[in-house]
This record gives structure tokens, C-alpha cells and sequence, in this order.
RNA sequence: GCGGGAAUAGCUCAGUUGGUAGAGCACAACCUUGCCAAGGUUGGGGUCGCGGGUUCGAGUCCCGUUUCCCGCUCCA
């Protein structure tokens, strides 16, 4: 199938089957930013918490934080991005290419006609310095002119580095140690797109360790292996998934090694997750702006340091994108094609359809019945319409694992059909006996 | 933001030199159907992205605008 309407029919199935929306559609949609329906509400929620069970309440020596979007704009100056988000750039008329009014080989001053262009070497066609602040702006206090310029937060790492020590002393933790967070973020992205790849409002999952200098590189190394392995535990396939470590020169002003995990989506190789190892940098940045000592009193050896950390940072929209598009299949069963979402179990928005296998002799009584029972134990959705291959059809575009049909032998011996997603094998199991049945199928 | 392409039903699309909007699928009801969709009958659904202009008349022509897609740049 070609590459570009594979994309396609992804998002399509999105919209149809109520993962994604576009928001404010109605008037005539809002650039980049995209609401999740009924089924992508659930998969993302069942990411999250995969994500914070693996993260928080898998391990001891990690404390979760839920840090305000707001904070204090003296935070981001701290941080570098109210200089670093706010990039002068320069467009060359004649070639359209952009680079930043700082790049080097850049001769003469843009916006005179003895400005030439770096790219295709043209004289006088460089328009002047523009400035890009990619930080969303908003006012506190009732008076919009007397009132404080605040930051929608770029990002939600600076929340677990000014609260730090706050989680160290309130949880009785001790270095090594980390804070996770999930949380939104905004960025006046200049150029969004690819569905929701790269979006104005998304959400972060991150997680910052904090370690003794000197130490930094081994974690660094732990952590790496343990989030490719946690996506491969997923079902993303391994093929897809690779490592990018980061050269000297690719580096962030912050990081000292950092390596970005991506996903081979239809529109090329890219990043959803990075871990970095940020070193003291951003601890030190923050001691400095704030002038109050961030350090760690270790309690046993009475060193003080400031600590290095050690950052996974996730995008939940990303790996919610990589999931989709891991998970989409077209395949023929008995000459027909069938699209079928072969999301994990785990992950599933629906758990189980439950059908009755005609509309006769009591059966959608008995189906209804094993619904209401499996109801609020597991997601369900109940289908008495059409034939039952396409309801079966309907239930794998949603990615729904498992069906449970009720047909005649159902009224004789109380047991009912469980039909797997991805082997269309179908097993007998008792009606009392199912939702043993599908936790067990479902933990797996 | 710059350049190129596009926007008609929930989805995928057709709509001739301007004459008042259609198909397939999907959806709802009923019938049929004993395990892998697309049998039957009936029905609901569109001020053709939005705003303005030309015209007796605009889905169609013109201007503006918004959004999406493909490149440039940035990142989770």
C-alpha cells in the first residue's frame, strides 16, 4: 500500500471510529490541536496508566508530581527558553529557505541589499530579523495591561526541578531517586502537522532521576535499556522501534548524552521519546535565578552536591500516534479484507464485544444479560445489528481482542463462544466463567 | 511564517461552457441470517469550509480568510 494513504487511512478510521477529532471542527477546526473521542480517550488514559503503574507505583525509589501549567515567568528565564524560544529568524525571498539571524554563514546584515544568502548564495533577498517566540503567552490579574505576563509551561520538566526537594523531604526519599509527571504542555510550534505528531497543546510523560555525579552515566544506561524495553512490552514491533544517540554537536544546550527512541512512522523515521542525561545544568540554572541552594545533604556521608539528572521524556499524544499506526492492519481472511486494529490487550479502548448470535430464541436476552454482568468490571460493547461476521468486522476495526457470542449451545449448556482478535480461533467457555476468563487473557 | 496542492453527506468521492446537488460505503428501523462484513424493504442526513463580490442565477468565476496535506525550520 503506499505510504501516504496509509496515513490517510488512518486518520480516517480516527475520525469514523471515534479516536480522534479535529478540535473546534464546526468553525472550521483550530490549527494543530486535536480532541480525542470515546476510544481514543481510553487508549491514551490505559498509556497513562501503564506508564505511571511501571513508573510509580512499580518502583519505591519514584514519587509522582502534579505541577501547575502556570508558573513563575521567572522560571523560563531560568531555564533558557525565553531566550532560547525566541529564535530571530531570517527567510531568503529568493530560495525560501530559513535559518536563524545567528547562523554563521550568514555574510552581511539581513534586510540590506549586502546581505547574502548562505543557501543559494543570492545578494539583497534576505528579509530582516523576525522574532518567534514559541511560548504561549496569557495574563495574570483582572487588568490585562497592569496584569503579569505568564507562560503556558513549553514543557513539564521545570515543575519537577523546582519542586525537588519539596518531593525529597515530603516523601523521605534519598538520592537516587525520581518524580514522574504527566502533564500538558504548549508550544507555538512554527510549522505542526502530520496529524498528531507535532501539535501546539500536547501532553508529556516524564520522569526525572536524580543521581550522584559521577554515577549519571551508568543510570543514564539503566534507563535507556529499561524504556526500550518497556515499549517493546507494549507490542510495538521491534523493527520499527530503533535508537538515535545524539553526536556532540546534536545536543541540546543542556545535555551532556541523549538519545531519542523512534518509531518508523509512514512519514519517516521520528522521535517520541528522548532520555537525556541534563546534568547539574538545569539545578544550577535555577539555584543561580533563585538564589536558594538546591543541593542534597547526603544524610549518610554529609556530602552536599547538586545532583545530576537523568530525564525520560514521553509524549503521550506521540506514543498514543505510534500505537495506532503500530496497530493498523489490512489482511485477508477467506478473500475478503479485513482492517483490524491489533492493539494490545491491555491497551484496547473496548475489551469485548458481546453478541448474540441471532436475534431469536432468547438469545439477545442471555447476550444482554453477560453484558450487564461484565459491565464495569471490563470495557464492553454490546452489537445485536447484522450479520455476526460483521459485527466481528466492526469490533476489529475498533481493536477490541476479544468477542463473546451467544448462540444455541449457549441455551444448553450455559457455555458461549470467546473469539480471539488476532488468531480467529474461537474457544468455549462457561457464561459464569468469562470474566476470569478475560482477566486472565487481559494481564497477560 | 514562506512556496505548492486541496476543502461537496459520518467516510471515500462524482458534479460538463454558471441553471438550484448525486453515488458507494457507513448510520437507524424492520425482515432475513446458526460463526468471520457488504441479502431485502424503508428511512434520516449536505445553506457544497467560512465571509464578501460579479451575475437574473454561483458547488462552479473573482477577492479575502480558516483548515488540512507536501516541502523549509524546531522539538516530546
Amino acid at each position: 500500500m503506499a505510504k501516504t494513504s496509509l496515513m490517510d487511512k488512518i486518520v480516517s478510521l480516527a475520525k469514523r471510529r471515534g479516536y480522534v477529532f479535529q478540535s473546534s471542527e464546526i468553525y472550521g477546526g483550530l490549527g494543530s490541536v486535536w480532541d480525542y473521542g470515546p476510544l481514543g480517550t481510553e487508549l491514551k488514559k490505559n498509556l497513562k496508566d501503564r506508564w505511571w503503574r511501571s513508573m510509580v507505583y512499580e518502583r519505591e525509589d519514584i514519587e509522582g508530581l502534579d505541577a501547575a501549567i502556570l508558573m513563575h515567568p521567572r522560571v523560563w528565564e531560568a531555564s533558557g527558553h525565553v531566550s532560547g524560544f525566541t529564535d530571530p529568524l531570517v527567510d531568503c525571498k529568493q530560495c525560501k529557505n530559513r535559518f536563524r539571524a545567528d547562523d554563521a554563514r550568514l555574510k552581511g546584515t539581513p534586510g540590506t541589499p549586502d546581505a547574502q544568502c548562505p543557501v543559494c548564495g543570492t545578494k539583497g533577498t534576505l528579509t530582516a530579523p523576525r522574532l518567534f517566540n514559541l511560548m504561549f503567552k496569557t495574563f495574570m490579574g483582572p487588568v490585562e495591561e497592569d496584569a503579569a505576563v505568564v507562560y503556558l509551561r513549553p514543557e513539564t520538566a521545570q515543575g519537577i526541578y523546582v519542586n525537588y526537594l519539596n518531593v525529597l523531604q515530603a516523601s523521605r526519599q534519598k538520592i537516587p531517586f525520581g518524580i514522574a509527571q504527566i502533564g500538558k504542555a504548549f508550544r507555538n510550534e512554527i510549522t505542526p502537522g502530520n496529524f498528531t505528531f507535532r501539535t501546539r497543546e500536547f501532553e508529556q510523560m516524564e520522569m526525572q532521576f536524580f543521581v550522584k555525579p559521577g554515577e549519571d552515566e551508568a543510570w543514564f544506561e539503566e534507563w535507556r535499556a529499561r524504556r526500550l524495553q518497556w515499549h517493546r512490552d507494549l507490542g510495538i514491533r521491534a523493527d520499527k522501534l530503533r535508537f538515535h544517540q545524539h553526536t556532540a554537536d546534536e545536543l541540546a544546550h543542556y545535555a551532556k548524552a541523549a538519545f531519542d527512541i523512534e518509531y518508523e512512522f509512514p512519514f519517516g523515521w521520528q522521535e517520541f521519546e528522548g532520555v537525556h542525561n541534563r546534568t547539574d545544568f538545569d539545578l544550577g540554572r535555577h539555584q543561580e535565578h533563585s538564589g536558594k541552594k538546591l543541593e542534597y545533604l547526603d544524610p549518610t556521608t554529609n556530602e552536599r552536591y547538586v545532583p545530576y539528572i537523568i530525564e525520560t521524556s514521553l509524549g503521550a499524544d506521540r506514543l498514543a500516534l505510534v500505537v495506532l499506526v503500530d496497530a493498523y492492519a489490512e489482511e485477508e481472511v477467506e478473500g475478503e479484507t479485513r482492517v483490524v486494529m491489533r492493539l494490545h490487550p491491555a491497551l484496547a479502548p473496548i475489551k469485548v464485544g458481546v453478541f448474540p448470535l441471532v436475534k431469536k430464541d432468547g438469545m439477545p436476552d442471555v447476550a444482554t444479560r453477560i453484558a450487564a454482568d461484565l459491565r464495569g468490571h471490563v470495557t464492553i460493547f454490546y452489537d445485536d445489528g447484522g450479520s455476526i461476521g460483521r459485527r466481528y468486522r466492526r469490533q476489529d476495526e475498533a481493536g477490541t481482542p476479544f468477542g463473546i457470542t451467544v448462540d444455541g449451545q449457549t441455551l444448553e449448556d450455559q457455555t458461549v463462544t470467546v473469539r480471539d482478535r488476532d488468531t480467529l480461533r474461537q474457544e468455549r467457555v462457561a457464561a459464569d466463567q468469562v470474566l476470569a476468563y478475560l482477566r486472565d487473557r487481559l494481564s497477560a
